[in-house]
DNA sequence: GCTTCTCAATACTGGCCATTGTTGAGAAGC
DNA sequence: GCTTCTCAACAATGGCCAGTATTGAGAAGC
């Protein structure tokens, strides 16, 4: 059974973690798969044989046997969904607490995290993603702030 | 005591990197003088004295002469900036280029940033630590795109 | 046709070690 | 008094290596 992972697919460090944590490793390949979703967005499902070939395109070889076992290896680690469909074959898409806006207040000095959201820095982002012609997929706030406790124990007042 | 979660997205790393461009370390004194600075926020200026003072307050142990050492550093790589002042004596702030809001359009294929400011992004930071108690020190949205070349490769329309 | 298995070749990791940048105390300089 | 220098002790890194997870091709299974 696979460890519970709470961060969703983000920076090629946390899938690197992830994996060590099961003593497993990081590979190229892996990262090819996953970024490739990354990439796509979230709506989008591929089959095992789309993922092949779309990785060929791009000029990122991977064989076919891999892709398979990277798409289980990801499935199972919840970076992944896996979607069975009726006429037979399956068909994977990013993981599903993926939001397109996650945002986290981070304590620099205890290291405690809040999550919350806001509309507003979505679009903030989608402005400047138009603005420069860029696609967005994902917008990731971090607050780098004090939390209640800690501030109390900081002598100053700026 | 707080326990530490993860370490706070945004600085660890830059600086690792930043010295080791330089073939310089990291090291757990040089991240305590610069967290410290981090901690205070931008406004505040210290002395060589006060900053060593405040680390061993914190129970963080650093030698008066490592603190100037660091403080030196940290100034050469303008991650502080330092302040003559009139009356004799040196003091150090958070350097300049450190705004408290500044974004980041990354493209997740080719890697290339675009930056860009919106005040929207600082107030919605400045809410939610307000609406959890935090007290904000700095806010960075990282939106992750593809830019316009490479959703041009793509071959995909979501 | 789609998916998994086999097995030799490959390569990611963690551990260990030498290199050399850093630190701590206290002396020395200004 | 504030800041820098000296030097032995310390420790962050990079390189190297063995261990072993992973990959690629093709065969085999369903």
């Amino acid at each position: 059974m696979p460890v519970p992972v709470r961060s969703p697919a983000g920076s090629p460090e946390d899938l690197r973690s992830s994996l060590h944590g099961r003593g497993q490793r990081l590979t190229p390949q892996r990262q090819r798969v996953l970024s490739l979703f990354e990439r796509l967005g979230e709506g989008r499902h591929l089959s095992a044989e789309e993922v092949h070939q779309r990785l060929l395109q791009a000029e990122e070889r991977v064989s076919l046997a891999t892709v398979y076992r990277t798409l289980r290896l990801l499935s199972s680690m919840g970076m992944l969904q896996e979607l069975e469909l009726p006429e037979g074959g399956r068909r994977f898409e990013l993981g599903g607490d993926h939001h397109r806006d996650h945002h986290h207040l981070v304590c620099v000095r205890c290291g405690c995290t809040e999550e919350f959201e806001n509309p507003a820095v979505l679009a903030a982002g989608e402005a400047a993603a138009s603005l420069h012609g860029f696609r967005l997929l994902e917008c990731v706030l971090n607050v780098r702030a004090l939390c209640p406790r800690c501030a109390q124990a900081e002598p100053n007042a700026t």
